[in-house]
DNA sequence: AATGCCTTGCGCCAATCGGGCAGTGGTGCA
DNA sequence: TGCACCACTGCCCGATTGGCGCAAGGCATT
């Protein structure tokens, strides 16, 4: 019998953490070495026990979920970090995968499935939520949005007139009418009420 | 020693339910006696196990939480619910306590405090996260939108146009422009993505 | 050199939106 | 019997929005 591997555990929501440990705590070949309730403490925490594992979690204050991922494989390319969170938005998903996220699973998943993802993971492979999969291959063919666009969508979605987002930019008010042309088009909406609800949806812009 | 309380857990994120589940079965006094995924499974499992405690998520697939509360209260006039969610906004607070839960808490609590919660419920007592007190405390001031503002509130919030949203509730679009107006003094804003905004925080519309 | 995309900008125009003023009818409560 | 509030509607006006076409400079790829 081998040393079990280390696991770090990181959710905002102390519940949900305690649940996913005492699951992990009935694998005798896994072992929480610490936990984390926010993006800054998970990167501190990954620095002081470099475990095999980490769980985390995507939505959390003080520091986003992705943010943490690009920090941990920036100290450990190495490291193996498994998602785990409730939304499946094609946004979270890619940026999570693009920053060296090795695995995507929601919150519904059973816990023999996170244990066997674990061990998939620690085996070298990666693993991905059916719904996950899903939305990554229509999202496949999708249009992309310019950083101007989206920082152009972001303040609509603040609620701002086409001449405030002109101020904050500091462009022309033609400039933002056209920004927001293309971005209907790409959206497939025709006003900007719409084009919120569906940006929402895809993860664009957040309701915070 | 007396018999255990039995409990029932409802939450449709499988790995959330699990770890609750598992929390509670370290309480000697405490047994599970049923789990259900949604809102109508909930109700199913109450009539068939009548438990002394049910904690429930609000966000749910097939059957939302508030109306799972609400037939099971109906069932069973002196049930205790316990609502256990992830989100604060004032609407859901609201319509969880007039809906007749006895509890209100979030995920981020610690288990012991959920034990804690559970046994105070089983007391006869009420609980409130305090989060949720701050959110109740201030919103007793707050203006209220009637049924209709609130109907035209989400047609707007899908990005339906007045003539869509007037011919969508059989009235003039004037009388849409005067709702909406209203809505707007309501919620402190002047354009209707702003108003989607504020809705959205509070509560009033969601972006399913 | 050519092609394509992003960003910026222009004018024009019809539709929509937000608000002001005014009024009717109904319900419920003091 | 008032009073308050809700729901509904009309006309009018200025501001904003959305769609149309057009185009120039920059930057990267081919």
């Amino acid at each position: 019998m081998t040393a079990p591997h280390a696991v770090l555990v990181v959710d905002d929501h102390t519940l949900v953490r305690t649940g996913v440990v005492n699951i992990i705590s009935h694998e005798s070949d896994l072992r929480v070495v610490a936990e984390a309730a926010n993006g800054a403490e998970a990167v501190d925490a990954y620095a002081a026990h470099h475990p095999d594992i980490t769980l985390l979690d995507l939505r959390m204050p003080v520091m986003e979920g992705v943010e943490a991922v690009r920090q941990i494989r920036a100290l450990d390319p190495s490291a193996k970090v498994i998602v785990l969170t409730t939304y499946d938005t094609d946004e979270d998903i890619t940026r999570a995968l693009k920053a060296g996220a090795k695995a995507y699973v929601l919150k519904d998943i059973t816990a023999d499935d996170l244990i066997a993802c674990i061990h998939d993971v620690l085996a070298g492979k990666t693993y991905l939520a059916p719904a996950a999969a899903a939305k990554l291959a229509e999202g496949v063919a999708r249009v992309q949005v310019t950083p101007r666009e989206l920082s152009t969508l972001r303040l609509m979605a603040d609620g701002k007139t086409n001449k405030e987002i002109a101020n904050a930019l500091g462009i022309s008010e033609r400039t933002v009418k056209t920004h927001l042309g293309h971005l209907f088009e790409k959206l497939g909406v025709t006003s900007r009420t719409e084009a919120v609800k569906v940006a929402t949806r895809r993860g664009l812009v957040r309701m915070d």
